[in-house]
DNA sequence: TGTACATCAGTGAACGCGCGTTCACTGATGTAC
DNA sequence: TGTACATCAGTGAACGCGCGTTCACTGATGTAC
């Protein structure tokens, strides 16, 4: 038996974090295979020893920012998920709308860096990105219930404002209008939150 | 003189219709000049008569939207631009966060079809983007600005919320969860034009 | 403990394809006479 | 009014390039003896 198992697996996860890097900042079609594996100090070849297609690969790069980057986030902002109330939820806005989320290219959460790329894909990559909008709504929601009655359209509201925003921020040519915008989203979800 | 010059225009308009549809429908690298052309019954070579690049023509359909399928969906919906009040805002609510507006891909705002792949485009195409959410954030703060005193905050935050929520509507494949966003959208983008 | 070997992760050249762009050519058109 | 002609919109073949994918090969590794 040559190379551990391990060995195999720790690979794989290096070319999946290289992709989700690669994907988040210059999209789906202009990541080439050769780069993803460049940027895994591997060769193009290989990559077909762990993955089917480029597409399987998209799909599981999406996937894996939620316990990957997403969860890392998370818990540097200080995001107690054991205790959720409405305060937890006006503290992942202040995150999630924040300067530095919009300019963090590369750990972004690809709700906002890949929409399009996403909604042109197999139904296996919606799948992935369902994923992420269903843990941030459920975050939201879970952080309202006890207190709102309608917490899950305020929920679903919120997240759409979040991922609204910033994707138009992404987009604007001009950076005073972009933070125009941010902002004005912080606050009509922090305002959706608190009302 | 071979041809009037109205015939060049009118081709070149064409031409612009044909890829604006397409790249609504296909985003922007599944779109092929061959393709564009061929919707115009006319064949790949003479595309360079009339646009300097892919790029070029990209930026003009997205900025035609404004004037024309834009433009004619706002005069179906009945809103009258003369007379501008929060009534009409919802109007422009009910139409833009409409099942109709999600299902017609080849009509529909670029906003919502094109957000990543004008993120990644030329200036000269983000600019026919941001002239598209100029246009709609200056109409509903117009609506506002007699009756509410924050009118740009929620002008910005009402754009944000509908193009957010069909950007994201668009894209999940659980079309229960995508109309339970498009609805929470509508909801509380009214609310937030109302309050 | 040491060595031969089977395995498969990794290599890099090659294939096939489609695309953006270029270019020499064609032919429909409106004008000049 | 009719005809020769200059123009340029439109044609379609060709070029060059990069990419996803395949494939025969290599060589590092852990195991069997």
């Amino acid at each position: 038996m040559p190379y551990s198992k391990k060995h195999s697996e720790v690979t794989r996860d290096r070319i999946i974090e290289s992709a989700r890097i690669l994907f988040n900042r210059h999209g789906f079609e202009d990541t080439s295979i050769e780069m993803i594996m460049a940027n895994a100090d591997l060769t193009r070849g290989g990559f077909y020893n762990h993955f089917k297609s480029k597409d399987e690969i998209f799909a599981l790069a999406v996937r894996k920012f939620l316990t990957g980057r997403g969860a890392q986030w998370r818990s540097e902002a200080g995001v107690d998920t054991t205790q959720l109330k409405p305060e937890t939820a006006t503290q992942l806005i202040d995150g999630y709308l924040s300067n530095e989320h919009l300019e963090d290219l590369e750990g972004q959460c690809p709700m906002i860096a890949l929409p399009s790329d996403v909604a042109r894909n197999k139904p296996e990559v919606k799948e992935s990105y369902q994923q992420l909008l269903n843990a941030m709504v459920w975050l939201f929601e879970s952080c309202l219930e006890e207190y709102s009655e309608d917490a899950r359209t305020k929920a679903l509201s919120t997240a759409a404002l979040c991922v609204g925003g910033m994707v138009l921020a992404r987009t604007l040519p001009d950076s005073g209008l972009a933070e125009e915008v941010r902002s004005a989203a912080h606050t009509t979800a922090t305002q959706i939150i608190k009302g």
